[in-house]
DNA sequence: ATCGTGAATTCCGATATCCTGAATTTATCT
DNA sequence: AGATAAATTCAGGATATCGGAATTCACGAT
């Protein structure tokens, strides 16, 4: 792609890359001979960094003279979440849906070749999902939500990331491609995405996509459950339900809100985590 | 109060107050010629930045060219511990604060003489508060969640932060100090704040404190609503739920989690926004 | 639809800043 | 307590940064 990955990168960038050490180590903080040896750099470089971060509040000092991320990085990174606003827009409907559901449900959002769990909600029953968490992210194909914003996706947009994909889903116990286009067409068809094949055993879940004016897909609802909880007397019902939700949180959406757009030739920008 | 505020800093930190600029600018992004005005540097000098921002997956440029923070940097938040975990631990609370009560419920966490709103759950009403959004800071001791907090810390660092903050509430409105003392003497009693003085019209609230294994503040619950809502039928009930909450929530904190703890030493490394 | 204004991006030389290595102070472990 | 290892400070040389000017691009107006 493009210079992202030349070894050589500006000293900003070189810096920056401590952020993501810091949030990807040990919550309690790490040491700077590490964080020096992690980082590629030399301790007193790596200590001048750290000690920037420090002024700036993006990192501190704990006991034990270990760096960790700081509170002002925590609350950028929530306003950061919240820019599209999807979120606050989407709450209601998510807690709508767990109520009527009992179920878990989970708010889904593309970014780059992933779909990032914005937000979700717990249902009484216990839930292994790919997506783990908020925050989490899978490669879009894998699991209802995130296969749902990929099947409406721009046909050059899901091209290229199926052929990102491919290789990353296979990684991860996925089906062959020949699989992953026949669920995109079955997807796109009717609209939602139902779990044919248990990829986690014993669970299921449905995804829907949320789409804006130009009919591609920003984001998705999905609800993950047990197996046993979505028999054919069920899936119609929640299906109906989820994409009612969908198409109300749709209709929300400001339409000239372009936080949503994704201009094909984004795709150049997006940097692989 | 450090060298932080000195005009001359190095160009890692005037390229973190990019961060920042983005942070608190329009979410829909903003115009690199005002990035480049606000953060005092020519606009290559912004674009290079910024270019280095967006290849690192912290920023992005949306349609318009407009630069804005990118999920990346929420995700990668969400990833690491710590405040985000107390963030995710309370947010079930707030939820359900939120539905059964009907009002707006607030997390604040201390930072440094600053009480921070790390999350909120809208209520159905209309409510003005000093802590606004997510992200936003009030001098602790201004509000019930921010009282809370510095009626339950240690009596050193508690006189520490009053004498550093009472101008700083002379200048918003606030009572004197000796009002600010019976109240903080009054909340640390009964281990709650209400609205004895309505410093907004029409609006009152509920904070208590969220308390770590020692007894200190770490955090603070609080309800935002009209002062008509928490008339004396209501009140004793609407606390007795946020304590519950509150108990609870303290309760799920890891007591080895130092990233909780204020030392009273860290008060000399807090550096003022 | 075409043009004109203003913004965004690229280029390049001067120079301020950063980086590495060594020395000093501080913390940790036996 | 002593020894070891890490953290921090310091200085000179190298390099990447910065801002002005030129170019390309996007948008709004006629």
């Amino acid at each position: 792609m493009t210079a992202s990955d030349t070894d050589s990168a500006s000293s900003f960038r070189r810096a920056l890359k401590l952020l993501r050490i810091l949030a990807e180590g040990d919550p309690d903080g790490l040491r700077l001979k590490d964080i020096a040896e992690v980082a590629g750099c030399s301790q007193p470089t790596a200590h001048r960094m750290l000690q920037d971060l420090a002024a700036e509040g993006f990192a501190e000092q704990a006991a034990g003279k270990r760096y960790r991320l700081a509170l002002d990085f925590y609350v950028l990174a929530a306003r950061a979440g919240q820019a599209s606003g999807l979120r606050d827009a989407a709450r209601p409907a998510l807690l709508r849906l767990s109520a009527t559901l009992s179920d878990t449900i989970f708010l889904l959002v593309r970014n780059g070749f992933d779909a990032v769990c914005l937000d979700r909600v717990e249902g009484p029953f216990p839930i292994r999902s790919f997506t783990g968490d908020i925050g989490g992210k899978v490669p879009l194909g894998l699991g209802q939500g995130s296969l749902a914003i990929l099947a409406n996706l721009p046909e050059d947009e899901q091209e290229a990331v199926i052929r990102f994909n491919i290789p990353r889903l296979l990684d991860r116990g996925f089906l062959d491609e020949a699989s992953l286009r026949s669920a995109l067409a079955q997807a796109r068809a009717q609209g939602w995405v139902n779990t044919s094949t248990g990829l986690i055993p014993g669970m299921a879940g449905v995804g829907v996509p949320v789409l804006d004016a130009q009919g591609r897909a920003v984001a998705a609802l999905s609800v993950g459950t047990l197996a046993e909880r979505l028999n054919a007397d069920r899936l119609p019902h929640v299906v109906k339900i989820l994409q009612g939700e969908a198409q109300a949180l749709a209709g929300k959406l400001n339409p000239f809100d372009v936080a949503l757009r994704y201009p094909s030739r984004s795709l150049s920008t997006i940097g692989g985590s």
